[in-house]
DNA sequence: TACTAATCATCAGTATACTGATTATCAACG
DNA sequence: CGTTGATAATCAGTATACTGATGATTAGTA
């Protein structure tokens, strides 16, 4: 395998590019600012109210560090909101404003079309195969990263499967 | 799509993300301080003899801006020599050095290992399915990004093809 | 309680990637 | 030959991602 194109790496790196590619011609014309990393961002938050952000950070497989200056930003836009956490004050707490949940509505459509765009080269059943795929080879391979997804701990547990 | 776990630009996100560790997991060891996109160029400079830097990006698609910086650190390392094109005083002819052939050697069995861990999660059949439609959803969408890959001119066109 | 280990956020430094601008050079054309 | 447009490389500025370190705080434990 020392032909670069039949690398997965390569190939993912690629594909990864267009993806920030597509989201922004997407998302732009919208004239929200918003990069494929902050609306992520945001969605979570939407979903999981007054997270710190360590757990952010596991719902969404960030880096701890990398978040600072996503949440930073962020906040800068006025989109979400950080204060210290009333049950351990080393913790933010970051939740999403009034105007960061209007940014949310209105970026939604782009950004669900922009998941159709990427996907333009396969058909429905194509489709389905490669994201099954996809979520495979990732899932198997999430701890091998600095930013592993960690999902909430359930409340129960499910005995036998995982 | 409003769950981000099923959106592809979120997948591909974080399997890049397990890319680049799982290469730094193989590679570092050996103590060469190279990176997924140095390996890449240094790849293709074997391959591909004298091209300038804007050739190089457009066969492994990188952004134009990007390998600037991609050549500097390699020429710092000593693994590419940099010089003004004979032929055209505006580019720079790359090409490997002794130690930037050697490195490759060295560092080829470790890259071709991290292929395989980044696919352990699927099985022969699904591997090769999974680059099979990975490729074919890159190439669709190629003229998408602003690196797109750009393959050298073959000597014969192929009438028809456009 | 005092000590130690762990955790949260952040910072410093480096390496991709991107947008948009600039300089140097080349190509094309009248 | 001179002007115009295109191209190669680079730079300035911003946003991920990473490594490794630090300060503040919490948790665990003797």
């Amino acid at each position: 395998m020392t032909e670069l194109k039949q690398m997965p790496g390569h190939l993912i790196r690629r594909y990864q590019q267009i993806a920030v590619a597509v989201f922004h011609r997407q998302v732009d014309p919208l004239g929200l600012d918003l990069t494929p990393v902050q609306f992520a961002a945001l969605n979570t938050l939407r979903v999981h109210k007054d997270i710190d952000q360590a757990t952010l950070a596991g719902l969404i497989a960030y880096d701890r560090t990398t978040i600072t200056g996503v949440i930073d930003r962020l906040t800068a836009k006025g989109l979400v909101d950080r204060k210290i956490s009333p049950t351990d004050r080393r913790a933010r707490v970051v939740s999403l404003t009034a105007e960061g949940e209007a940014a949310l509505d209105r970026v939604m459509p782009a950004v669900e079309e922009a998941q159709t765009v990427m996907l333009q080269g396969l058909d429905a059943r194509e489709q389905q195969v490669f994201m099954e795929l996809l979520t495979k080879a990732t899932e198997a391979t999430n701890d091998l990263s600095r930013a592993p997804l960690i999902p909430l701990a359930t409340p129960e547990p499910t005995e036998g499967a995982e």
